[in-house]
DNA sequence: TTGCACAATGGCAACGTTAACATTTGGGTG
DNA sequence: CACCCAAATGTTAACGTTGCCATTGTGCAA
């Protein structure tokens, strides 16, 4: 029956099966210098006993943890799931676990993060960043402790991460000068946002880049509310034939505030947003978007922690492209 | 300078500061009976030395690993990252960390996920189940390892905690009811997904428990595209005065689908979602929804393993009851 | 002065695992 | 038959921490 004792050790596998805790070791590795036969015995006493391994002896043992840990300021970000489901990914991969951890942002340090971490059983740690951290410059990763930032900004101690969000705006930009419009409106966001910035900068350069001096910008908070208080702003403007969303929800209410005031959208303005956010629900080609891998950020993230077992590899800096998807070519519900 | 030694332990601490290493020890967990000065003197040297205390050093000691383990077989699933928030909080609360796991869902069985954990350091895991896993009637949790199911399904020897999808339907249709409808239709789900075969039932049961027979349901597949043809489809039915989609996506799809076919929403007829995921960007009364607090869902799993500290604490089963929100009374864009 | 209580600190062992080295065994080869 | 080599297995020690018990020192009552 079920053995009573706290929990099974290789000792008592190595007792009933007749062996040296060594060969039980070995036989949990799968060793070649073990018997077949001895194997098979040592696996059956396992099984009587419902052996597993001991994670905090072996990591004792061995110095590491095969585990990396994440920190979030907040946890219910934009893109946060699918940059979860790259870390699972590619922890994955390489054997590893993920931790996860929630981080107070009162201060909103890099020093409180790590803090939290050196606690934790991790090899290393992927910070994300949605903010400018008080610290950012005077930040240093712990000891023997490989830190990834999620982030465009490059840090010269840590590597980092993220979407390219200037290659997003010049994505977005050109393509609407492509499309013959003389200027391009931008929906900004509130100005904490490190990304949506970021986004700003990139719509402004590339505006300048094409020699077009760029027009005044609506701030909105990220709601649909503001967007669409924006369009109805915006529709009352001549020159604006072209309006570029900080993010999808705003880019939503600035379609349905342009209508409010009698244009169309394509036909009269058109309206680009970001972060592929409402899936299949905007049913015609009325919206453009760009599409991050965020996956691929959280992947990118884990394999340079967990890809360079323990080996400190050198800091290296990663900005993965968004696309640019049109509604009615992705998806259309006619 | 920074020491150069692999890593700093309680000895090191010890050798510096001129105590015992057990003082060090009794220092980090600020025990009552040491001096003051000493005290001092050890953190001074911990200072000095970088010294963090070792993870697996004390959990082998202790036998507890202070963490619960999260075994999703979908990571990208609605409702998680706010499950996510709620595990993470909950888990803080505690003291405990979180580790993540995908769990390959081939074969989808229970046993899958426990294996999986088994060998990582944890005291507990919760199980996010979307679909019926083959063995959910055989399955046996690991010994010593406390195991609550995210389901609706009671299970003998696990706990379990979910939204309560019947008291969903019952809501939405009672008060769909309510309002003088004489039926109401229902646009369902992949017949896989547990929680929307649920709101199926549910919908089916409230809708006998009234003396009501259910029209005969259109089957979707949680996209917009689908809730469109659904609406199309309905339009044509004149007995059709309301319609409860099993998810938002499909709702607003639908809506469109009734006014690509002349129908208004919410005049000439009803329509209610589930999920509260579209945001805020339905900017009109058009469309009631369920909002469930998955993060209240997240955070009991969590405190059923963190707060019971070890001692095996009874089998209970969690109903958490989600609010119908009318959208034109929480947010509305005019 | 002696004895005793109590505060402060130290010594030792054990948690479970595995790397490194040591030993045994069996089967060839000279 | 002595020898050596390789395969299979065993022995030892150490990873860092902390519970238990022992020891030392200090002040106070008998």
């Amino acid at each position: 029956m079920a053995a009573v004792k706290k929990s099974v050790s290789v000792k008592d596998v190595a007792r009933l099966a007749g062996v040296s805790e060594q060969t039980v070791s070995r036989t949990v590795h799968d060793s070649p210098s073990v018997r077949p036969e001895t194997k098979e015995r040592v696996r059956a006493a396992m099984r009587e006993l419902g052996y597993r391994p001991n994670f905090a002896g072996r990591s004792l043992r061995r110095g590491k943890f095969k585990t990396v840990g994440v920190a979030m300021f907040n946890i219910t970000g934009t893109g946060n799931l699918d940059r979860m489901e790259g870390f699972a990914a590619a922890a994955d991969k390489h054997g590893y676990a993920i931790t996860l951890t929630k981080v107070d942002g009162h201060p909103y340090t890099l020093e409180s993060a790590s803090s939290r971490m050196s606690a934790l059983p991790v090899d290393g740690m992927v910070v994300i960043m949605n903010r400018m951290p008080a610290d950012f410059g005077t930040f240093e990763p712990l000891p023997g402790m490989q830190t990834v930032l999620v982030t465009m900004l490059e840090h010269p101690l840590c590597s980092t991460v993220d979407n390219d969000q200037f290659d997003c705006s010049r994505q977005v930009v050109e393509y609407l000068l492509r499309q013959g419009h003389k200027t391009v409106h931008f929906i900004s966001c509130p100005e904490r946002s490190l990304s949506g910035m970021q986004r700003e900068e990139g719509w402004r350069e590339t505006l300048h880049a094409h020699g077009i001096e760029p027009p005044r910008l609506v701030r909105g908070d990220w709601t649909a509310q503001s967007g669409y208080a924006a369009g109805q702003a915006l529709a009352d403007d001549p020159t604006c034939t072209a309006i570029y969303a900080s993010n999808d929800a705003m880019a939503y209410g600035c379609i349905r505030g342009l209508e409010s005031r009698g244009k169309h959208v394509p036909e009269d303005v058109s309206v680009v947003g970001v972060d592929d956010s409402l899936g299949d629900i905007v049913p015609d080609r009325r919206l453009a978007t760009v599409r991050f891998d965020n996956r691929r950020v959280g992947m990118w993230a884990v394999d340079k922690i967990a890809g360079a077992e323990g080996v400190v590899s050198g800091v290296e800096h990663m900005l993965i492209p968004g696309v640019l998807v049109e509604g009615d070519t992705v998806r259309d519900l006619r």
